[in-house]
DNA sequence: AACAACCTCAACCGCATCAGA
DNA sequence: GTCTGATGCGGTTGAGGTTGT
């Protein structure tokens, strides 16, 4: 086990070198058989390693930084719906990852719901950010079983609420129009 | 200028599920 | 039916950057 620690390169951030080789062998052989990719490229990386660099990063068409309003809308809306499903929400964001999706709701869009929670609640409580994120992640947790044991009505309920355009701009409601046209699945 | 605290995000880990033998 | 390896997913970690004191 821990020579296979020492041989690996775990944690390190990917050269320019690596993900050149590896975008070399999945060019031929297809982003699958991870193990093979990985020993094909010669990097001491595994293969779970590899997909994750080729999903995130390397992968053709990925979008990076620059969340838009609209999508930040998307994501708020989605993950009310979905709750942290994140490669569903990020399934509905073309170019988009589900880790990056993820990093951006924990960093600021967790934050923000927070404080309008907050805020909503007239609270005039304090809480470390460590608690906070215990909060947030324990709400998160709360809201995936709910989901899971309560699935008709809590749907139901966030159906409603997703699909309530109410007081959007026109182009925020072209732009949502064009997204549901991805999947009619969505629609009630 | 120096240090601490905080933030961001790439990457890893553990677990669940799937598919083929 | 079950065993095993591959794949996918969400949670977590830690390095590096930024901001505050």
């Amino acid at each position: 086990m821990a020579s296979v620690k020492k041989e690996l390169n775990r944690g390190g951030a990917w050269t320019a070198e690596e993900d050149k080789k590896l975008a070399e062998v999945i060019e031929i052989h297809g982003p699958k058989r991870w193990k093979t990719i990985a020993a094909k490229a010669g990097l001491n990386r595994c293969g779970k390693s590899c997909r994750l660099r080729w999903l995130n990063y390397l992968r053709p068409n990925i979008k990076r930084g620059n969340i838009s309003d609209q999508e930040e809308d998307l994501i708020l809306r989605l993950h009310k719906l979905l709750g942290n499903r994140w490669s569903l929400i990020a399934g509905r964001l073309p170019g988009r990852t589900d880790n990056e999706i993820k990093n951006y709701w924990n960093s600021h869009l967790s934050k923000k719901i927070n404080q309008r929670e907050e805020q909503s609640e007239g609270s005039t409580r304090e809480f470390s950010s460590k608690t906070k994120k215990r909060r947030i992640s324990e709400k998160a947790k709360q809201e995936v079983k709910e989901e899971n044991t309560s699935h008709d009505s809590k749907i139901k309920f966030d159906l409603d609420d997703f699909f309530d355009f109410s007081g959007e701009n026109p182009s925020t409601l072209e732009w949502v129009r064009k997204f549901l046209e991805l999947d009619e699945g969505l629609l009630p």
